[in-house]
DNA sequence: TATGTTATCGCAAACTTTTGCAATAACTGG
DNA sequence: CCAGTTATTGCAAAAGTTTGCGATAACATA
């Protein structure tokens, strides 16, 4: 039984339903290479059904994030997903200025979780965690007079808006 | 110099102008106790100046955050700011069930910051961090079966939607 | 103080994400 | 396999946030 199969029978022993829609959409973020934005998902569902709604995306993406299937991720103000690696979970970094997102090691995290339970009982939510920040080639680039360290995507520096 | 006073010197050192907009949404904010919502500043703003929009709202506590007079909290899938109190940053941890912002004293992220400065070069935007996760009342609250630790405001766990 | 430059504003519209609701379809038990 | 229950869908609209653009006003210079 694949990994996709292993999540949908583990969705069905929660109570939920298995829908065509929720189908297509695992295996479209299953078949994605990394982190997929909600339009790019929600193009390649209607592909293949036409009338699946943005909505049922969303929904459905919420779901499998919320039962563990799918990872979210931030970036740029825009929601993205991947499939969530049983046995090699990892958060993510992502830049400010080019983006991109880094894979963090639960490993860094184990500590900081580990102090915020035992100084204030407080359970960091270590399945959906993010930093933001800037990444090496982007601090370099700044540090140098530039602007990203990637082509297109250039962060506003003027007073304009 | 009130610290007011000092963040509008800095915002004009910095090439930006002084407008009565910017004036009004940093004295609102400042005299606001904690995080408060966007909605809630633009409708104290509207009192004293009624043609106020909501975007210029927007655009000026994206710009005092910019260059660090506030900090900016997301709550619930909302931005909420306070009034950045130099010499005395704190960073939050928002309980995803009560939806409450709890302070947290920068000492506990340095280790992790240092760590992923040394391992990735990754500069983490410590200015505006925020972890999510579940506080220790709402934990016990779930434990004992409950909901969440304060009135109103509950968690869905049933299947629809 | 008058003048020019351009950052900022207000407005309207776009964009991303969420939500209400009636119709549909997935599961359950017979 | 059929009927009943109700989770899920599609659609439309709302909510929160961002953006484009022409008009305005803040600052610099003279």
């Amino acid at each position: 039984m694949t990994s996709q199969e292993q999540s949908l029978h583990y969705l069905q022993s929660l109570g939920y339903r298995l829908t065509p829609q929720r189908l297509l959409v695992l295996a479209i973020v299953a078949g994605g290479a990394g982190h997929m934005g909600v339009d790019e998902i929600h193009r390649q569902a209607r592909a293949a059904y036409p009338y699946l709604d943005l909505a049922t995306v969303y929904r459905t993406l919420r779901l499998f994030k919320q039962v563990g299937v799918v990872t979210e991720v931030d970036i740029d103000n825009r929601l993205h997903y991947e499939l969530t690696a049983p046995g090699e979970k990892h958060h993510h970094m992502v830049c400010r200025a080019c983006h991109r997102a880094i894979n963090l090691s639960p490993h860094y995290l184990e500590e900081f979780r580990d102090t915020l339970m035992q100084e204030f009982g407080f359970e960091p939510d270590v399945e959906h965690f993010t930093v933001s920040g800037r990444c090496l080639p982007c601090r370099e680039m700044a540090a140098a007079g530039g602007g990203t360290a990637v082509e297109g995507d250039v962060v506003d520096d003027g007073k304009v808006d």
